[in-house]
RNA sequence: GGCGCGUUGGAGAAGCGGCUGAACUCACCAGCCUUUCACGCUGGCAUUCAUGGGUUCGAAUCCCAUACGCGUCACCA
C-alpha cells in the first residue's frame, strides 16, 4: 500500500531563491505532482543572523512566478502547521527533552576555545576531529547546577558507536556511512534553538513527508539525521540526492555555481527577460533526462514525465547557452499577446514607448517584437537590438571591398532608393516591400546585389531581419540620412 | 587528510550487459527555402565512452586499481 506522496521544499530565508533550490523545489514539485500528491513550502529560519523576511517574500514570489503553487505550508496553512521552524520551537523542545531524559542526549558546556583546542590537536595528531565526549557523563544534578548559575550549554546527541549507517537513496543507490566518523553533534545549540540537522528531522516527520528531494550537499548530513530517526523511534522518509549544479568560472574551470559564475537568483533571470515557462524547462533538464529526444516540455507536460529514476548522479552544468536556447524558443513559439506582456516593459523602460503607450505605439511595439523575436534570446535584448539598429554604424573593411567589385551597381540600388525615398516623406512601413519591388524592376538589379548594398548601407551589417521590415525600427528618415552618408563616402572611395 | 560522488564529441547531455556500428541540443560544415542574409527545414559531424587490468559468448554499461575533478567534514542551512 502506497502512502499519499508528500514533498516539500524548505528553503532557508537567507537569500533570494537562487537557481539550485528553485530546481530542487521544482524536482519535489513534480515528483509530487506526477504522483497525485501535495507540495508543501516550508521555512527553516533557525539561522537568526541570516534570515530575513524579504528573502523569504522573494523565494515565496519566485516560486509562484514559476508556477509552483504549493498546497500547504507558509500563507495557504494546513493541518501540519505552523509551517516555520522558529514558530515550531515547542515541537523541537519536547522530543529533546525526551532524547535528554532517555540518556540519548546531553548538555554540553564546552567553550568554543575548548573545542577549537581540542580540534586542533587531533588534527596534529592525525585524527579525525569530532567532540570527544567529554560532558557525556556530566551529572543530571551538576547540569542543573550550572544552567541554574547561568551557564548555557548545547545539547549533543550521543552518537551510537560502531555501526555503519547505509542511506538508501533513491538516485545514488545504497551510500554507507560509519558512525565513528560522525562524533556527538549538536542539535540544539546555546541559545536554545535546534540545530538544522534537528529541526529537518522533527518536521519531515511531523509533516508526514515521504520522500525529501534535495541538493548533494546534504548528502553527508543525511547519516546524521537517520541516527536520529532511529533514536526518536520514526520512520524515515525516502531520500533522494540530486546532483550539484556547476558552473565555469573564468579559467574554465567547474565548480559548484555560485555568484562569480554570473546571476544565480530567479529574479535576476526573470528581470533579464527570460519566460518563467523556460526558466523551468530548463531546470527540470539539469539533471533530469525524458525518456525521447524531444527537449521542449511544459510544465504540465513536465508534472506528467518527471520522474526520478532518470536523475543522474553525475553533476549537471548550468549552460548559459542551453537556456538562452530554451528562452528563444519559448519566444518564438509564443502568442501575440504574450510578447507583448513581456516585451512591452523592456520597451517602456527604454523609453522606447511611454508610460501609458498610445494606440499607435501598441502597434508599433507589436511589430517590432514580431520582428525581432527571432533575433532575441530574452526580452532584454530587445532594446539592446533596438538600439544597436538606431546607433551609431561602423562599416568593414572586407564587406566595402566586396561592394567595390560592383561600384555601379551598389550606387544605381542605393541612388534609386533614395530617390524613393526622398519623393515619400510619410511613407507607410508596409510598402517597403512594394518598394523594393519597384526598384529591382526600374534597374533591372535583383536577388543579393539588390538586398546586399541595401542592408550594409542601412545597418553595416549583412544579415538580421528582413530588409522592410527593418523599417519599423529605422524607420523612414533615419534610412535617409545613411543613404546620403553612405552614397556620399562610397563614391569617394577608389 | 577522512568520508562521499563523478569522469561519454569543440560544448551541454542521453545511455543502466546484446535492437547504440553511442540519442538529442548548441557550435561548425553542406544543401533546400527565401528576388539577399537571417529564421525555418534536411543532411554531415565521437571506429569510440579518463587510463590500466579483470568478469562475460558479448561492456560506455559489472568488478578492481590508478589519475584527474568536485562535494562535505560549523553553536549555517
Amino acid at each position: 500500500m502506497e502512502k499519499n506522496f508528500r514533498l516539500r521544499f524548505a528553503p532557508s530565508p537567507t537569500g533570494p531563491l537562487h537557481i539550485g533550490g528553485a530546481r530542487s523545489a521544482l524536482f519535489n514539485y513534480l515528483l509530487a505532482k506526477k504522483n497525485g500528491g501535495t507540495f508543501i513550502v516550508r521555512m527553516e529560519d533557525t539561522d537568526l543572523e541570516r534570515s530575513s523576511k524579504e528573502s523569504e517574500e522573494n523565494i515565496k514570489a519566485s516560486l509562484r512566478w514559476l508556477g509552483m503553487d504549493w498546497d500547504e505550508g507558509i500563507d495557504v496553512g494546513g493541518d501540519y502547521g505552523p509551517y516555520r521552524q522558529m514558530e515550531r520551537l515547542d515541537i523541537y523542545n519536547e522530543a529533546v527533552q525526551k532524547l535528554i531524559d532517555e540518556g540519548k542526549a546531553y548538555y554540553c558546556f564546552c567553550s568554543e576555545e575548548e573545542l577549537a583546542k581540542e580540534k586542533e590537536e587531533q588534527q596534529a595528531r592525525g585524527e579525525l576531529p569530532k567532540y570527544s565526549g567529554k560532558c557525556r557523563h556530566l551529572s543530571k544534578e551538576e547540569c542543573e547546577r550550572r544552567i541554574a548559575a547561568g551557564e548555557k550549554p548545547v545539547v549533543r546527541f550521543h552518537v551510537p558507536e560502531g555501526e555503519t549507517v547505509v542511506v538508501d537513496d533513491l538516485v545514488r543507490g545504497e551510500v554507507h556511512f560509519e558512525t565513528d566518523g560522525i562524533g556527538d553533534f549538536i542539535i540544539v545549540k546555546s541559545d536554545g534553538i535546534p540545530v538544522y540537522n534537528f529541526a529537518v528531522v522533527m518536521d519531515d516527520h511531523t509533516m508526514g513527508i515521504t520522500h525529501v528531494i534535495r541538493g548533494e550537499e546534504h548528502l553527508s548530513n543525511t547519516p546524521r539525521q537517520i541516527v536520529l530517526y532511529d533514536a526518536l523511534g520514526y520512520e524515515q522518509p525516502r531520500f533522494a540526492h540530486i546532483s550539484l549544479i556547476l558552473g565555469r568560472d573564468n579559467e574554465g574551470k567547474l565548480t559548484k555555481m555560485s555568484k562569480r559564475h554570473g546571476s544565480t537568483s530567479v529574479v535576476a533571470y526573470k528581470e533579464q527577460g527570460y519566460l518563467p515557462e523556460a526558466i523551468d524547462n530548463f531546470l527540470a533538464l539539469l539533471g533530469w533526462a525524458p525518456g525521447g529526444e524531444k527537449e521542449l516540455f511544459t510544465l504540465e507536460e513536465l508534472k506528467q514525465n518527471f520522474s526520478l529514476e532518470h536523475v543522474s548522479k553525475s553533476p549537471a552544468v548550468f549552460d548559459i547557452e542551453k537556456l538562452k536556447w530554451i528562452n528563444g524558443m519559448y519566444i518564438r513559439n509564443a502568442s501575440g499577446e504574450r510578447l507583448l506582456e513581456y516585451g512591452l516593459p523592456y520597451l517602456k523602460k527604454a523609453g522606447f514607448v511611454s508610460e501609458e503607450p498610445s494606440t499607435e505605439e501598441m502597434i508599433w511595439a507589436m511589430s517590432v517584437i514580431d520582428v525581432l523575436k527571432t533575433h532575441i534570446s530574452s526580452f532584454a535584448e530587445l532594446p539592446e537590438l533596438i538600439r544597436h539598429y538606431r546607433g551609431e554604424i561602423f562599416y568593414r573593411d572586407e564587406v566595402l571591398a566586396e561592394m567595390k567589385e560592383h561600384k555601379e551597381e551598389v550606387l544605381t540600388v542605393l541612388k534609386a532608393m533614395k530617390e524613393k525615398l526622398e519623393r515619400n516623406p510619410k511613407i507607410a512601413v508596409d510598402s517597403y516591400k512594394k518598394l523594393l519591388k519597384e526598384i529591382s524592376k526600374e534597374t533591372g538589379i535583383k536577388g543579393r546585389p539588390l538586398y546586399h548594398s541595401l542592408r550594409v548601407a542601412k545597418t553595416g551589417e549583412e544579415q538580421g531581419p528582413d530588409l522592410d521590415k527593418l523599417s519599423v525600427i529605422i524607420g523612414r528618415d533615419l534610412m535617409l540620412e545613411r543613404l546620403k552618408k553612405f552614397i556620399k563616402m562610397f563614391q569617394r572611395m577608389d
